[in-house]
RNA sequence: CGCGGGAUAGAGCAGCUUGGUAGCUCGUCGGGCUCAUAACCCGGAGGUCGUAGGUUCAAAUCCUACUCCCGCAA
């Protein structure tokens, strides 16, 4: 088949690597457009870019692709089969979407209709869903609300943060993808409305959110701290200086008398215990602003972060 | 040239301002004590102080260049 891909993060990448490796013809790539990233200010190209240069993909790169008539015409002569769109990160205008002959096609990291939106992964994580997946969907006009064409249900892990779920759905889309173009050409699968019912929308991760507030439950804190590993991360102050915290576990349900929410209870010996606003939360890994990350004891050895400390003023 | 922190023993750090014997906590090894231990006591091993130059009688410390790690920002 005939396809144009497009895609953005490393999200897409399986999907674009499973295309290829099941024979499909993938004639063109779309992504976002290179931006400067890392400290120096190195242009960085997207992932799947990355990718589609190894496979000698042609790749556009539209600023706007709802504005990009040149674009278009250029897509008009490619004329795919098929496009199939992951993680992009731009809305495509209604005369993208009628222009292959299978519809576009996409690839979203949730059981849809939960989830709809930008950062589903992370969202079933921080929720403590017991359960998600990934959804392929025949795209409409709306945001992640098009047919439903098929999923694929992913247990999630105890431990399970933001990044290895990440991971896991990703190459699940891939795996699906196929399945659903397979099963498209042959006319056998047809896309289901999806019910408004439990539609709900992941709204974008920005850095403000990782900021922990030490009055929720223990439990949530720790589900928060797990879904924006590794990004945006979860953090907290400490002595004016942002004290990022990557590993936790809850400790104890129970309080520890007079105690304000986020001051430090107790130093164990494998973790930093913290007051929340219900229950005691124990850090096991965390990272100061300009240093490595490490585990707790390692921690405390050179850092004098004594019991009764404040976090988070 | 976007802003900033950092590199010292296996780990985490102090020492640098004001050059002059390489320190701390932990781990590790050996010994002791204890019914017992993440306990305590005694002792040992382990370091090109990121790299290369420079200043100096003398550089972890001051100067210059470079490499690498990290936080912000994007």
């Amino acid at each position: 088949m005939k396809i144009v891909f497009m895609g953005t993060p490393d999200f897409a990448v399986p999907t674009l690597e499973a295309l290829i490796r099941g024979g499909h013809s993938v004639t063109a790539v779309v992504t976002q457009p290179d931006k400067p990233k890392g400290r120096g200010k190195a242009a960085g190209m997207p992932p799947v870019k990355i990718k589609a240069m190894e496979y000698k993909i042609p790749v556009y790169q539209p600023e706007r692709i709802r504005k990009d008539d040149a674009f278009y015409d250029e897509l008009v002569k490619l004329q795919p089969d098929a496009i199939v769109v992951a993680a992009f990160g731009q809305i495509l205008p209604e005369r993208i979407l009628r222009l292959p002959r299978l519809g576009c096609i996409n690839v979203h990291a949730s059981l849809l209709p939960k989830y709809r939106g930008a950062a589903p992964i992370q969202w079933a994580v921080i929720n403590g869903d017991k359960e998600t997946g990934v959804t392929t969907m025949m795209m409409d006009v709306g945001l992640d609300t098009g047919d439903i064409l098929e999923k694929t249900v992913i247990e999630l892990a105890p431990k399970e943060t933001g990044g290895s779920l990440f991971d896991r759905l990703s190459e699940a889309g891939g795996e699906l993808i196929l399945s659903t173009l397979d099963k498209l050409e042959r006319g056998v699968l047809t896309g289901k409305k999806q019910p408004e019912e439990g539609a709900t929308y992941a709204k974008m991760l920005d850095k403000s959110m990782g900021r922990i507030d030490w009055n929720m439950d223990a439990a949530a804190i720790e589900r928060l701290i797990r879904g924006l590993n590794p990004w945006p991360s979860a953090y907290t102050a400490f002595n004016g200086r942002i004290l990022k915290l990557w590993d936790a576990d809850v400790a104890e349900e129970e309080n520890a008398d007079m105690v304000p929410a986020g001051q430090v209870v107790r130093n164990d010996r494998d973790g930093i215990c913290v007051q929340t606003g219900n229950g005691i939360l124990k850090i096991r890994e965390l990272q100061l602003e300009g240093k490595k990350r490490m585990d707790a004891a390692a921690f405390l050895r050179g850092c004098p972060l004594k019991e009764g400390t404040i976090l988070g003023v």
